[in-house]
RNA sequence: GGGCGGAUAGCUCAGCGGCAGAGCGUCGCCCUUACAAGGCGAGGGUCACAGGUUCGAACCCUGUUCCGCCCA
């Protein structure tokens, strides 16, 4: 490219492009789903974001793998529908709000009242809600807004509020009075699956409880002594010898003084833990409740609804649990009650919400009855009627299941569905919601009644999402019909609880099948060092600021370290194509954003192999009636078009089996290892080149090649595809590449030949490059290089092909013969079907190369070694596979032919000066001197002409010449360096003219080297290597004939070993 | 206490009976007219440890040690 040129090109840049797209395929409606469609139906329903949220990385992935399905069997010929929605999220967004308006207006929800603070809730959803849309537009998402929900949206209400009737009437939900936890800050019971159990760092008090009407005390161990304010019996182990004899009397609660009884109780009282008596709160602790109903123990509640004592807690009324605690402790010391204080770790139930630890409390609360439900939900997964991916969280689904406990779903907030129940009001205006029997009704009752203050769980309404949303409890809605059970249900494996199992249980109840038939677990996002991203630990990267760039100012720390100028947009492509490359790990994703910048380069590099395809399609035109395979096509065309055919085979099938990251390698490495690195080098001769007919099948080949590609890695970046799609001059079936046939396996474009046929090509370019990178060559220095093989139709392929090989491999010349004598002084790369000579005499430094020698050799013989090991083992040859046996064989032979070569080649370029042995004629070993002098000097290589001359010798009849014909062509070989050719000649003079052939060739071969010698000289880089100490050194060591000679065979001996 | 996941190149991870791989990073040579956000080449490993099964184990089995998650 010319300079000019140069400074037109500008990389590839995500932004412009992303925003320009979403809105097109939005408006014209390709993401709206059809259920009148006659096409069989596709769904996902996307579980909802908080609708005060933002979306991170973990909302991120999820749209991703969701999308990547989505388009995928939308090109594939599905009628799809992705239902977009948000979740009102009780506790969150209530907690949300009620801050704000403590910040802005210092006022609690109580000073607004329930009605005036639901108008500040929804004003708040409806200035937030739309971000999370916004959010998923930038990402690529095509989710179908015409069909957006929210949990608390008319339908989904009248759909929660027909669940709780159902079910109660089945007797499913009921109200009863038992110790759930309580959260003491939001005020509100929560479910199991709310709470976290976390071991912290705390205290084991021992607490001296004296027997009443004795002098004999009972220590108990406790981890919260101030509720020993509402303890109502101590407990030991009705076996206990230490104690047993004291169970039936009392003893006198400290501080309270109040008598309580000294109980045997076996399933709480473990012996062998703490003193062996444990006090006995019934009201404030779940096994202490499970306690007092065995025991028929009167129930105290210290504590009011924020956790702080009560009236039943004496003088300690008023103070906060914690501080109460400390003045326990402190008045127990004073009393010398205490008797020990040791460090503990202790296990506390703490609110996922606000982090504080939950207080178990007694009150009145709606249960689901789970047992019925969860059995089907079971059975159904054990009929496989829904399958997990990956396999291994049917267990655990089926674990939790199996161990389900009622749910409690009734919630102390305002923000949520409100419980469809009603109280009858009393002559007195007062409500007894303890002790009446409520109505459960849609509407209020006639009479004087009273709503149930309270709210549903907002996982209740979730538990309806599949089917609320698509038009439940009409059962004929038509989205309904075309779209339950659901194809797949996409999310985060840390919801499987609070989702799936749910979802299963009341799809099944209500719809009467699955909700649906597969669920894929992601694993969740972590950064790069495999922490939690979290608000608290300031390490959450907003997705967007990875998609769109981000000043340094809104990066975490770790994340600002390494882009101080802040981050550059990365684009949504990107992102996309680097979560789908991330979803194979285990549980945990540790996203690191140099990787998004690797597959940001990705994009660049598809960015600018379309470019170059369409700066070199000239007026070309695709011809939808001409099949590609029916032009007639180079072997280059035909190899691509073979392996873009098992790169779209294999990326359906990864598809199918929801693994995406082997889907994108495969992309990623067709593309870049494939199409860019060889065909749009490969297409580069033909393209510049005269022949017009290969051009345009070479034009034809880039824009099929790429048309396919782009189709198959929409899914994955929607974006840059699509703006490369709408630029190739072809004819669209479709206005967008969202709504194109996904490729499908074409077995007309496989060709096995053709594959056959690249491997030698790729091989022989393979090995000179390496050569070049080893020797260190300028790629720009054009060299020479021979290559060698046994295989007539390697030869005939590589002769055919040398416009490929020349180009690609930097050659200004290549020969290609059959095994015999080798160029001296020549780097080599020897392969099983091959040797690859380049001289590089004058070039390079040899002693480089010999090392390079030397270090193949050590590679084959270890790897020799390792085979032969397995045959040292009589039992291998036995039992193993045939075939298995037969390629070890093979190997072994290939690799002592391998390493006999590269002893060969060593000799070759072993350093020698000239030197002119003049033993008598006859008894000198003709070849060894002769090879052994040639190999010490640079040969330069015969031109084109003489060697065209001497291949036609080769092959020609040599019948009649006289030795004297012989030893001038041994001549003429030895001044080319071909010293097999010489010797073989030579060999016939002595043949044919007894000695005196011997003695002249002898005289030929001293004269020889001494010419080859002058003319090396003039090359500038063989005085510089010669100035080089190391290589002089080896050169004078080999001065000695002898010596040396001695030395290269015992190595090569050793070697060979 | 029960269940599950992980430990393979400097980093992040594939591979899951038959020659230890990729990407990123590292090193070397190069601005060669698609791309220097690039090309070409190279180096880099006790596959956590210990047993066992097998002709053969990173892979299967048993145990151990770490790291992490879920449930109680």
């Amino acid at each position: 490219m010319s300079t000019e040129a140069k400074a037109e090109y500008e990389p590839y840049d995500p932004t412009a492009v992303e925003a320009r797209w979403y809105p097109i395929w939005n408006e014209r409606g390709y993401f709206t789903a059809d259920p009148k469609s006659t096409k069989p139906s596709y769904c996902i329903v996307l579980p909802p974001p908080n609708v005060t949220g933002s979306l991170h990385l973990g909302h991120a992935l999820t749209a991703t793998i969701q999308d990547i399905l989505i388009r995928w069997k939308r090109m594939s010929g599905f009628n799809c529908l992705w239902l977009p929605g948000t979740d009102h999220a009780g506790i969150a967004t209530q907690m949300v709000v009620e801050r704000e308006l403590m910040r802005t207006e210092k006022k609690t929800r109580h000073d607004l009242g329930r009605e005036e603070f639901l108008k500040r809730v929804w004003a708040w959803k409806e200035q937030y809600g739309k971000r999370i849309g916004e959010q998923h537009k930038v990402l690529g998402a095509s989710l179908d807004w015409t069909r957006e929900r929210f949990t608390m949206d008319e339908g989904l209400s009248e759909a929660v509020k027909e669940v709780f009737l159902r079910l109660h009437q089945e007797g499913l939900i009921y109200r009863a009075q038992k110790l759930i936890n309580w959260d003491p800050v939001l005020h509100t019971a929560l479910s199991d699956l709310e709470v976290d159990n976390e071991e912290k760092d705390g205290h084991l008090w021992h607490i001296a409880y004296p027997v009443k009407d004795s002098t004999e005390r009972l220590v108990v161990a406790t981890t919260r002594p101030e509720t020993m304010l509402g303890d109502t019996a101590v407990a030991v182990h009705p076996e206990d010898p230490r104690y047993k004899h004291l169970i039936g009397k009392s003893v006198l609660l400290p501080l309270v003084s109040r008598e309580i009884p000294i109980i045997g109780d076996a399933i709480l009282v473990n012996p062998e833990f703490g003193t062996g008596v444990v006090k006995v709160t019934p009201a404030h602790d779940h096994n202490d409740y499970a306690t007092g109903q065995r025991n028929n123990l009167p129930m105290i509640n210290i504590f009011d609804a924020s956790a702080r004592v009560n009236e039943n807690g004496g003088v300690y009324a008023g103070l906060d649990r914690f501080e109460a605690r400390k003045r326990v402790v402190a008045d127990l010391k004073e009393r010398e009650l205490l008797v020990e204080e040791k460090p503990y770790k202790v296990p506390l139930a703490l609110s996922q919400r606000t982090g504080v630890p939950v207080e178990p409390r007694l009150s009145w609360q709606w249960y689901v009855k789970v047992k019925p439900l969860a059995d089907a939900a079971i059975a159904a997964v054990e009929q496989g009627r829904t399958k997990f991916v990956p396999e291994t969280w049917t267990q655990t689904f089926y674990g939790w299941m199996r161990n389900i406990h009622d749910w409690c779903v009734s919630r102390q907030l305002w923000w949520g569905h409100q419980i469809p129940a009603w109280y009858p009001v009393k002559p007195d205006g007062t409500v007894d919601f303890e002790h009446a029997t409520p109505v459960v009704s849609r509407t209020k009752p006639d009479g004087q009644y009273v709503q149930d203050p309270d709210v549903l769980d907002t996982w209740f309404s979730s538990a309806l999402w599949p089917f609320s949303t698509l038009g439940w409890p009409n059962t004929d809605a038509p989205d309904l019909k075309a779209f339950y059970p659901n194809s797949v249900m996409e999310t985060g494996h840390d919801i499987i609880f609070f989702w799936v199992a749910r979802m299963m249980m009341m799809g099944l109840h209500f719809m009467g099948d699955v909700p649906f038939r597969t669920v894929y677990l992601h694993a969740m996002v972590r950064d790069e060092k495999g922490e939690k991203m979290s608000k608290t630990k300031g390490n959450v990267i907003d997705p967007l600021d990875i998609v769109r760039g981000a000043p340094a100012s809104n990066l975490p720390a770790a994340v600002r370290n390494k882009f101080p100028q802040g981050m550059p947009a990365m684009g949504a492509d990107a992102l996309r194509f680097t979560l789908a490359s991330l979803t194979q790990q285990g549980r945990d994703i540790k996203l690191s954003v140099e990787r998004i910048g690797g597959y940001k380069l990705f994009c660049n590099k598809v960015w600018n192999a379309a470019r170059f395809a369409l700066m070199n399609l000239g007026d070309y035109r695709d011809d939808p009636k001409l099949f590609i395979k029916e032009r007639s096509l180079s072997l280059a065309d035909r190899w691509i078009l073979s392996r873009l055919n098992r790169a779209i085979a294999g990326t359906s099938t990864a598809l199918s089996n929801y693994n995406f990251s082997e889907a994108a390698s495969l992309i990623y490495q067709f593309l870049w290892g494939e199409f860019c690195d060889w065909y749009i080098e490969l297409s580069k001769t033909s393209l510049y080149g005269q022949d017009e007919h290969a051009k345009t099948s070479t034009r034809a080949v880039l824009t099929f090649c790429l048309d396919h590609v782009l189709r198959l890695m929409h899914p994955f970046m929607p974006f840059l595809t699509e703006e490369l799609w709408q630029k190739l001059p072809m004819t669209r079936p479709v206005a967008s590449v969202s709504l194109a046939t996904y490729p499908t396996e074409d077995r007309r474009l496989d060709d096995p030949a053709a594959e056959q046929e690249m491997k030698p090509v790729i091989e022989a370019i393979e090995g000179i490059r390496s050569i070049r990178g080893e020797s260190k060559l300028s790629p720009a220095l054009k060299v020479q290089a021979h290559v060698q093989s046994a295989d007539a139709e390697v030869r005939a392929t590589l002769d055919r092909w040398r416009a490929y090989l020349l180009p690609l491999a930097g050659l200004e010349r290549l020969s290609v013969t059959d095994l015999g004598s080798k160029p001296p002084q020549s780097a080599a790369d020897i392969r099983a079907n091959m040797e690859i000579y380049v001289p590089l005499a004058g070039i390079v430094d040899l002693a480089e190369e010999r090392e390079r020698i030397k270090k193949e050799l050590e590679k084959a013989e270890k790897e020799i070694a390792t085979i032969n090991k397995k045959f040292d083992n009589p039992n291998y040859a036995a039992r193993a596979p045939a075939e298995l046996v037969e390629k070890d064989k093979a190997r072994v032979a290939e690799l002592e032919s391998r390493i006999q070569k590269l002893g060969d080649n060593l000799r070759r370029i072993a350093p020698v000066e000239v030197k002119i042995a003049a033993p008598a004629a006859g008894n000198v070993n003709l070849e060894e001197e002769l090879k052994e002098e040639l190999s010490a000097v640079s040969v330069p290589a015969p031109d084109q002409q003489v060697k065209e001359a001497l291949d036609k010798l080769r092959e020609g009849t040599k019948e009649g010449l006289t030795s004297r014909d012989r030893y001038d062509l041994g001549v003429a070989y030895m001044n080319m360096g071909l010293v097999d050719d010489a010797v073989r000649e030579f060999n016939k003079a002595k043949e044919g003219g007894g000695a005196q052939g011997a003695a002249e060739a002898a005289a030929a071969a001293q004269g020889a080297p001494e010419k080859k010698g002058a003319s090396a000289k003039k090359t500038p880089a063989k005085k510089a290597a010669a100035k080089k100490p190391a290589p002089g050194k080896k050169v004078k060591a080999a001065k000695k004939p002898a010596t040396k000679k001695g030395a290269t065979k015992k190595a090569a001996t050793k070697k060979k070993r």
